[in-house]
DNA sequence: TACCAGGCGCGCG
DNA sequence: CGCGCGCATGGT
């Protein structure tokens, strides 16, 4: 199989933004950059000198090309960002962020992905993921790196539940082997992206193990649904210290970010998550010295 | 040891 | 409807 290589400039698409903002779980070093991996493929991406350089099979490239949002115009949302006027932490978190383009994941993986990270903390998260993978996923080559590709979902639903207990899935374990069956079966959620935010909520919140936080984690990531605005721990402290909010009820202040952002709700929550968590490392940090 | 992590289901009022 | 509690697991 052949290699292609592409190149986008880097002030609006920055690998180490988009990957580590908190969206996608399936990521390492790799040289000068990351691998990075969905469903069963594989892309090597770094951002050196003004320029994102991303390596992938050619005949991967359209694929690739539509999970990297390339098309969109982040300078933008961006600049909407920056003009609004929010406070600090928003034209903060846009300028810091700025690199950070949302992926167009699979929805099922994104599905179970984030299932998996309620209550959760993200290391933990992409070891657990990392696990199901490699156990239950097909081997493959890219470069000169062998991964393990994000299991069918046929292959994840006749685990016996014992197996995703092993995994460190706790009182996940049952949610993650009931979404695979369900996403092996009636619910087909690759005609569902033409559905209105509104119906897909529906749809999502109905299955056990997925609440107002998840669900709109999965219309963010895997139906790019960007009037949402998923609240966490992480958001909730961004609520309360940086917009001096009062409400407590997570779904609602969820709600009250949406209708003050609407349509750029959701990359303004993943700017401000980014920066939020980033902040805090800093702080970790000093505390150290 | 208690608290926290990209929360949610359930029972109660 | 809203609220409080328990929940598996591993790290600080």
């Amino acid at each position: 199989m052949e290699y292609v290589t592409l190149s986008f400039s880097s002030e609006f698409f920055n690998i180490k933004d988009t990957l580590e903002c908190g969206q996608i779980f399936r990521f390492l070093y790799y040289k000068k950059g990351y691998l990075v991996f969905t469903e069963d493929k594989c892309a090597y991406v770094y951002t050196e000198n003004r320029f994102t350089y991303l390596t992938c099979f050619s005949e991967h490239k359209e694929y690739f090309l539509n999970f990297f949002d390339t098309e969109r115009d982040y300078s933008l949302i961006v600049k909407r960002g920056l003009t609004l006027d929010n406070g600090d932490i928003l034209k903060k978190a846009c300028e810091f962020g700025k690199g950070i383009r949302i992926l167009n994941q699979s929805s099922a993986e994104a599905l179970i992905s984030f299932v998996i990270s309620q209550n959760n903390n993200i290391p933990r998260i992409k070891g657990i993921i990392e696990k199901i993978c490699k156990e239950l996923g097909e081997s493959k080559r890219f470069l000169d790196f062998d991964y393990h590709t994000f299991p069918a979902l046929k292959k994840i639903k006749e685990q016996p539940l014992e197996f995703f207990i092993k995994a460190g899935l706790g009182y996940r374990a049952e949610y993650v082997k009931n979404v695979a069956e369900l996403l092996d079966s009636d619910l087909n959620l690759k005609n569902a992206s033409s559905l209105s935010t509104e119906r897909l909520k529906e749809v999502l919140l109905g299955i056990k193990g997925v609440g107002p936080k998840v669900c709109d984690c999965v219309l963010l990531f895997g139906f790019h649904k960007t009037d949402v605005f998923p609240v966490d721990t992480w958001m909730e402290k961004v609520y309360r210290q940086d917009f001096n909010g009062k409400l407590k009820n997570r779904k609602r202040i969820s709600d009250w970010f949406v209708s003050l952002f609407l349509n750029d709700a959701g990359y303004f929550q993943q700017y401000m998550f980014y920066y939020k968590r980033y902040l805090n490392t800093v702080d970790n940090n000093d505390k150290r010295l």
